[in-house]
DNA sequence: TTTTAACATTAGGATCACCTCACACCCGCT
DNA sequence: AGCGGGTGTGAGGTGATCCTAATGTTAAAA
């Protein structure tokens, strides 16, 4: 039997290869957009084949990870939601580190964490919490599961806001962060959670939302704005 | 074309992978000993078959990272020692991170470091090596490639050492961290760099050697003490 | 309702990386 | 000379991933 060809780390599941974590991870986060997880979007979000995708999905489901529910959509097993929750835990928590003991860019930080994220063991992540002081969001503010969170907001897609009213930014969710173009125009433009923003114009027929943040005006495609969760104080 | 298994890392060489970064670094520390490195030793050093390894052999050969030398010894070409030395530079900077900052114990942080590695870029590696402090040696004594080095000294194995004398210890190979059992043994009778020895007794005929450190015994086979390296004042 | 665009899947390959079994060397020593 | 241990290989497998090309399937549009 082979070695499971890179079982980069003994947890969550000691027989869990990098690309399950991956895939398990990339249904979570998709998720949490609330429309339904499909073949197609992951392929799409992870940039491989459509038939990888479905070759993977079979394993995912032998493996007891994911169900095919109505529709087609993925849904995780609770064994396949553990496992994606710690991937995020350690993704989120390694973006913290790498901003904010090393010092990179949301960017870099978002490529970093998800190589790293399967070399991490239990015993590393938990120390590395610690030192960071038990953070409750990653950079991009999303949270980092199993830290007390104080969500005291109702937050809500960009995409969704009205003209005219002045919203915070609360999170860039990581379907965002899957787009390197999108995050870099996002950091140059001071998009980031507790930013700001009066909604100046939305404009379905040209498919934008237009903002304005400390007098400076940004323009959002609105999938890309759907991508950008705010709540209103 | 598949996209190489697990490509966890995009440097030093965008096409390598973790397997490739591990025999070449097995055949580094284990070319430090000096005796010439061979299949057989590499299967042993890595606990993989004899087949896997004359594959593997062949596929590292194929892509120009080693050359098979007389006797079957096995020699890094120059790209393979890049390669190597940033493998090992790598681990030996985790191994310092983990240990002093996130305080794990010299055989966890070998382990860790092991796996981490492979996931570690440039970007990383050079402001990990800013924030320790320019380190020259990892926990084990062994040197950081890439650092300047204070080697004043002229090492051999301590399986060498002549009854009587007083040696300091310089390092635990590589070799020797690939044992869990030995190092933890090592790291419970606080043999670690610095610690002066007294050797009590060579006795080729039993296969050990006895030194005295701070009043306490310890007693080593003559494989076990040929990797590790001591000085004398 | 029919057409079509989006999705999923089958079929056929590749590569990497391991394994076991079996056989072929080579070298020193009886 | 010949045997045995340490070594290296060939043969034949397994399994995880990923790809392209071609073929179903379905669900949204016209």
């Amino acid at each position: 039997m082979a070695k499971t060809t890179t079982r980069a780390n003994p947890a969550p599941n000691n027989s869990t290869t990098a690309s399950v974590q991956d895939y398990l991870a990339a249904i979570y986060d998709l998720a949490s957009s609330g429309k339904p997880v499909i073949g197609a979007r992951l392929a799409k979000h992870m940039g491989i084949s459509a038939p990888a995708v479905t070759e993977s999905i079979q394993r995912l489901s032998r493996g007891g990870y994911v169900k095919v529910g109505p529709g087609k959509a993925l849904i995780l097993t609770p064994k396949g939601r553990e496992i994606a929750e710690v991937m995020a835990r350690r993704h989120r928590l390694l973006e913290r580190w790498l901003t904010d003991s090393l010092g990179l860019n949301w960017t870099d930080a978002h490529e970093e964490a998800h190589r790293l994220e399967h070399a991490l063991s239990p015993r590393v992540e938990e120390r590395l919490a610690e030192m960071l002081g038990m953070p409750s969001t990653c950079p991009h503010g999303n949270p980092i599961p199993g830290m007390a969170k104080p969500r005291k907001v109702e937050p809500f897609p960009l995409a969704q806001a009205k003209e005219g009213v002045t919203v915070v930014v609360e999170r860039i969710t990581e379907e965002a962060e899957a787009d390197k173009k999108l995050l870099e125009h996002l950091w140059r433009n001071d998009v980031r959670p507790g930013r700001r923003l009066t909604i100046v114009e939305v404009a379905p027929w040209a498919g934008t939302i237009t903002a304005a943040s400390n007098g400076q005006r940004i323009a959002l495609g609105l999938p890309a704005a759907a991508k950008i969760w705010v709540y209103i104080e």
